[in-house]
RNA sequence: GGCCCGGUGGCAGAGUGGUGAUGCAGAGGACUGCAAAUCCUUGUACGUCGGUUCGAUUCCGGCCCGGGCCUCCA
């Protein structure tokens, strides 16, 4: 079957042709690790690891790069009003930051490639792009020549008049032209830098994703992705760099890109405030449900994020692991049809999501084991596309609360409550439930006897 | 100012030129000692004004409203 995926650069819905179908190579733009990840950071991650795994459900081999930008002047900053060592900043947030992305389910990418591992490559980069003359260097800084690129914008649609209207910075003096932009900078002694042929410095911020991508993709690959807002100036700066050094037409065949994360109808970012990060609503949601609230909007649109949504994805992932209670850990086997073409239509995660109910509504209809096993395979198969659904369904409905009785005593009390029951006693039983259920444990009776949930 | 997204029922959110996804919430019923869970039934939604059409929420244009980008940003 066919990929479809929307392509930022024509704009358009594209069918997805690999370039090397026995071999499909993807990157996405990743973190700068000097703080928590928020929640629009997570959309992202999320999202393209859906891509990741429909990717190699549809191909042998996909190689999936997400770098980790470990230098950055604001993780310098950082350190310096926190006291803190560089690198023991940096070391510690990737690591928190890959702990909260499992956390809510996705995979680790084949590569995580560092910023301060490819400087190599970077100053390499920067060579190439002096020697054919799209760079210049000039009072300890070297710069790309936007003119020197006659496509320069095509990702953007900006012009350069438009840049250079709008631009929000000063212009430094040793730009040529107000639309160039920083290749390498130079770092004042006893300041993260390293040396190179136009002195200690350091590489601006679009050069190393160009180095990286290109020392494990190569100089042109499948898919590039990211945020919509890295669509200016970090991705169409990056093509300018990756095509200019290496004389391709492309940097990627297909650019995709998310949409942002709001809170009250406002985009969420560090520099307003407004952000929830991943570790902290971990303390409060299951990881699932944070994963299922990111997925419940199509990956373009802006999606509002608070506690209503996280409400209404837990719902919905007690309603799709109550269908998979009976069959408890049943091993994945096919995923179904229509959540395979949702998703193969531009991560069309709602519609999948859909298709993942209606199979559940199959499962609670369904007349005999065998069928239900059947419909519980192929549920968790679409399930485990999304990266959901790949939990014990009895660990999903007694995880959460640590307070109330432990598992031991509710098995005690639901014992005595149906010996009351036996006995039509019904004041003692109820008393019983209502007891629990003040404790946040809800029982149901079914025909195989009693199951009891934490409510939270 | 330039460029780009959107406006769908109480809420979230798909989709389509002509039998009104999906979930949550609501109503009725079945089941149950009573519940819960589940199943069945139930909702005259597509910002606005025009145009095209036998027919538009779906295509085209104007307008209104919301949001984003224009070198910090996922």
């Amino acid at each position: 079957m066919t990929l479809f995926f929307h392509d930022t650069l024509t704009r358009r819905k594209v069918p997805f042709v690999p370039l090397d179908p026995a071999h499909v190579r993807l990157y996405a733009c990743g973190p700068t690790v000097y703080d928590h990840a928020h929640i629009g950071n997570a959309r992202p991650v999320v999202v393209f690891d859906v891509l990741y795994r429909l990717l190699r459900h549809h191909y042998p081999r996909v190689t999936y790069v997400r770098n980790i930008t470990d230098i950055d002047d604001k993780i310098n900053a950082r350190a310096a009003e926190s006291g803190q060592d560089i690198r023991e900043l940096t070391e510690t947030t990737a690591r928190d930051f890959q702990r909260d992305m499992a956390a809510i389910g996705s995979l680790p990418p084949d590569r995580e490639p560092r910023a301060t591992e490819h400087v190599v490559e970077m100053i390499s980069m920067i060579e190439a792009l002096l020697a054919r003359e799209h760079a210049y260097a000039a009072d300890g800084h070297v710069l790309f020549s936007v003119q020197s690129m006659p496509e320069y914008g095509a990702l953007s649609r900006l012009d350069r008049e438009q840049l250079i209207d709008g631009a929000r910075v000063d212009v430094a003096p040793y730009k040529r032209d107000p639309a160039d932009f920083v290749l390498w900078k130079p770092s004042a002694a006893g300041t993260p830098g390293w040396d190179s042929p136009w002195g200690f410095g350091r590489p601006g911020w679009h050069i190393e994703c160009s180095a990286m991508s290109h020392a494990y993709l190569g100089k042109t690959f499948d898919i590039h992705a990211g945020g919509i807002d890295l669509v200016f100036p970090h991705h169409e700066n990056e093509i300018a760099q990756t095509r200019c050094a290496f004389g391709t037409h492309a940097m990627a065949s297909v650019w995709m890109h998310n949409g942002f994360v709001t809170v009250e109808g406002e985009k969420m970012s560090k520099s307003l405030g407004n952000f929830y990060t991943v570790h902290d609503l971990l303390a409060d949601w299951p990881g699932e449900a944070i994963r299922y609230a990111l997925l419940a909007a199509q990956y373009r649109a802006p999606l509002d994020y608070g506690r209503r949504g996280l409400a209404e994805a837990r719902s919905a992932l007690d309603r799709l692991y109550q269908a998979l209670r009976p069959t408890g850990t049943v091993e994945p086997t096919t995923p179904s049809e229509p959540v395979l073409e949702a998703l193969g239509d531009d991560l069309n995660t709602p519609l999948a999501l859909a298709g993942l109910h209606r199979q559940a509504s199959a499962l609670n209809r369904a007349d005999t084991d065998a069928e239900r096993r059947e419909i519980a395979g192929e549920l968790r198969a679409s399930g485990l596309l999304l990266g959901l659904l790949q939990s014990d369904p009895e660990a999903w409905f007694q995880a959460g609360a640590t307070t109330g009785p432990d598992e031991a005593g509710i098995r005690r009390l639901i014992h005595a409550r149906n010996e009351a029951r036996a006995a039509r006693d019904f004041a003692t039983a109820d008393r019983i439930r209502d007891q629990l259920r003040a404790d946040g444990i809800a029982l149901e009776d079914g025909a195989d006897g009693t199951s009891w949930k934490r409510l939270s």
